[in-house]
This record gives structure tokens, C-alpha cells and sequence, in this order.
DNA sequence: CGGGTGACTCGAC
DNA sequence: CGTCGAGCCACCC
């Protein structure tokens, strides 16, 4: 596994509960602007990591659970982040925009 | 090496 | 936030 990798699982693991991100957020903070594929890829493996990764809360920049369909059951997904409280409205989250945890807003203020 | 694929994103409309 | 097209990059034939 790439350094690239650990970090796009180390920042998904630093979403706090009840909060979400886009794949191009944790994409531009790991160093890869256009990698934002790849962030979903890394998802895509990610039960092959050891640590439980919340992939659950990453999701497209509109705030749509765009990888619902990669989850064990039709609406797990909605159903871990209604249990954070998050609303989920026809696979799109409510009120993104303060739900929204953007890694480099979030993280600078801690490493400042 | 080349082509296909995708849990994305951006700009236009 | 609908669609379409183009760009993107790791991965897998």
C-alpha cells in the first residue's frame, strides 16, 4: 500500500461522527487535486484494510451517497449516517453545507 | 504498451 | 442540482 493511500484512510478515519466530506477534499489535502477517483477506489478497497475505515462519510461534492451501492445492504449507508445524525433525503444529504467537515478548515486550526 | 473502467469533478446549458 | 462532454489517474486485463 502507497504513503498516498495511509493518508486518504488516516483522514477518512479523522471524520468526526455525524459529519461527511467530498472524495476531492480528502483528494486536494492528500496532494492529488485531480485524484479524487482514486479516493473512491481507495474506498472501494477499503474493508481489505485492517482499520475501519467510515466510508460512509465520504461522499460526492454535492453531498449524494454516490456509493451506496458498494455497501453490504440497499440503504446501509443512509442508515449509518441517520444513526450520526445526518438527514438523507433521496440518497442526498440535508444540509451538506453545515455538515460538510472540510480537511484542511478542520485539521489546520489543530496543526496551527 | 494500450485500452477499458470507475464510490469524481468541472464547466456549459 | 438535472444532463453532456472532457479531463483525470490507479488498476486490471
Amino acid at each position: 500500500m502507497s504513503d498516498l493511500y495511509s493518508r486518504i484512510y488516516g483522514v477518512v478515519r479523522l471524520i468526526p461522527a455525524g459529519r461527511a466530506t467530498s472524495y476531492g477534499a480528502i483528494a486536494r489535502y492528500i496532494g492529488s487535486p485531480r485524484g479524487s477517483r482514486m479516493v473512491g477506489w481507495a474506498m472501494n478497497q477499503c474493508h481489505a484494510h485492517k482499520e475501519y475505515t467510515p466510508a460512509h462519510r465520504v461522499v460526492n461534492r454535492l453531498g449524494m451517497l454516490s456509493g451506496k451501492h458498494h455497501f453490504p445492504g440497499e440503504n446501509v449507508m443512509q442508515e449509518l449516517l441517520e444513526s450520526e445524525g445526518i438527514m438523507v433525503v433521496n440518497d442526498q444529504i440535508q444540509n451538506f453545507d453545515q455538515v460538510f467537515w472540510d480537511p484542511f478548515k478542520e485539521l489546520d486550526e489543530i496543526s496551527i
